[in-house]
DNA sequence: ACTTTAACTAACCAATTGGTTAATATAAAA
DNA sequence: TTTTATATTAACCAATTGGTTAGTTAAAGT
């Protein structure tokens, strides 16, 4: 019978990949290759899907169908795994959050001289947001949408942020590496103009007339130039 | 009859403030206060409640019913003067992404020498952004979802860009000074280290955990940060 | 006064949408 | 093999939503 989440969402109340299920996957081959040729875990699949029509759609503009249909399966799944509409958006919105709050602590904890630290960040960020450019604007809007998801994560420590960066940078004033500034100013500087570029790409291919190729090559560029403007900004004369 | 928008939108295809109608309106007496205290003019009190509620919801989120309400009048009404959801976006839109899109020939025309053109830019165009802070991710955000959108308004000329501000600093770069660099690096830069802060907000506050009050003292604090920033790293040395 | 046009309303409608359910297939235990 | 729990489906449903319409009020023309 139709029991469904009833046993899931009762004991595991999050959707913690289930313990067994669709076991017959590991191996390559495939007896019956049913819906699609990739016969991954229905699961992932879902959130797959829905991370797609998310960050093109947002939370409201995304129908539960067409999630279905991308992912290939029946309507009901999506409520059979994630129950809600809001609850599958839960996932999708701790995992972009996640990606677009970078690691800071990773990104900064580099063996290297303080402004290679800086170059290192802003190459590897850019690289980052680029991979899916959807996510700064989905992300920033959703979260101008509805605040308390964000501090609903920070809550529950699924993200942490800005204090190893902001550390990073009074030492650095301290050593007379750099001049004196409110280190919070430098962070959301760094980070802006490594998210900008990419939130707003639509209108910088627009206004300047690039195509996807020459877009990319632009922002290539601007890795090094990112870098370069910040240093030239703040370093110590 | 209920003729309608049938005359108004075939003859002028866009809503231009009609030739009169609600005409009583001028002074600020008021024989009957119908609905609110504020009796001004239908079309725009609709347009003013869509922005109102565009601006938080987005155009999937956003309800025709819930801007009626906004603006106290019958739902029928935005579709007598705006016909379909999607026009009256595209009123809003229109409006928003004329602010958005700073007139940087004004914001740089200003007698002043370069580097006060910059502060003058900066500190005029936070301003602006800061006065309604939805707006620079809702305009960013709906132009991810459709661009078209704003490639229309280009093709219509209601809206121009940069020329200008990349016109002027080649000139600077010719004229000494400032580094040469691609022109277009730093109005995207400068742009981004304006909006961003605004665009962000909510994560801003969070983040660094300030109230209304603190966050646009932080703020105002940037105002001037921003371009000591943008010029420590452009000025020849 | 009367006729025409514009502004406005309440009720309605078809389509869409998130979500449910009863039934079925499939795999795991027993 | 039988039983039991899990996975999946097609059909369905109530609520919502953008949009329409027939009719009403109020203002201009005439």
């Amino acid at each position: 019978m139709g029991e469904k989440y009833s046993l899931k969402y009762t004991k595991n109340d999050r959707n913690s990949n289930m313990s067994k299920k669709n076991t017959g996957a590991s191996s390559i081959d495939s007896k019956k290759s049913s819906t699609l040729a990739i016969d991954r875990n229905t699961e992932k699949r879902i959130l797959e899907a829905a991370k797609n029509v998310f960050y093109r759609k947002g939370l409201s503009g995304a129908r539960m169908q067409e999630i279905a249909d991308a992912a290939g399966i029946n309507k009901a799944m999506l409520h059979y795994y994630y129950r809600t509409k809001d609850k599958l958006f839960d996932a999708v919105f701790l995992e972009a959050a996640s990606k677009f709050f970078p690691n800071v602590i990773e990104l900064f904890n580099v063996d290297l001289p303080f402004f290679g630290k800086i170059e290192y960040f802003v190459e590897n960020y850019i690289t980052l947001m680029l991979e899916n450019h959807r996510l700064p604007s989905f992300v920033l809007n959703e979260i101008h949408q509805n605040p308390e998801r964000l501090e609903g994560l920070l809550r529950n420590h699924a993200i942490v942020i800005p204090e190893r960066a902001i550390f990073e940078f009074q030492k650095a004033m301290m050593d007379g590496v750099i001049k004196p500034v409110d280190p919070r100013q430098i962070v959301i500087n760094m980070i802006a103009l490594c998210i900008f570029p990419v939130a707003a790409r639509p209108v910088i291919q627009i206004l300047f007339s690039l195509n996807d190729e020459q877009y990319f090559e632009f922002i290539e560029t601007r890795k090094k130039e990112v870098s370069k403007f910040i240093i030239n900004s703040i370093k110590a004369v």
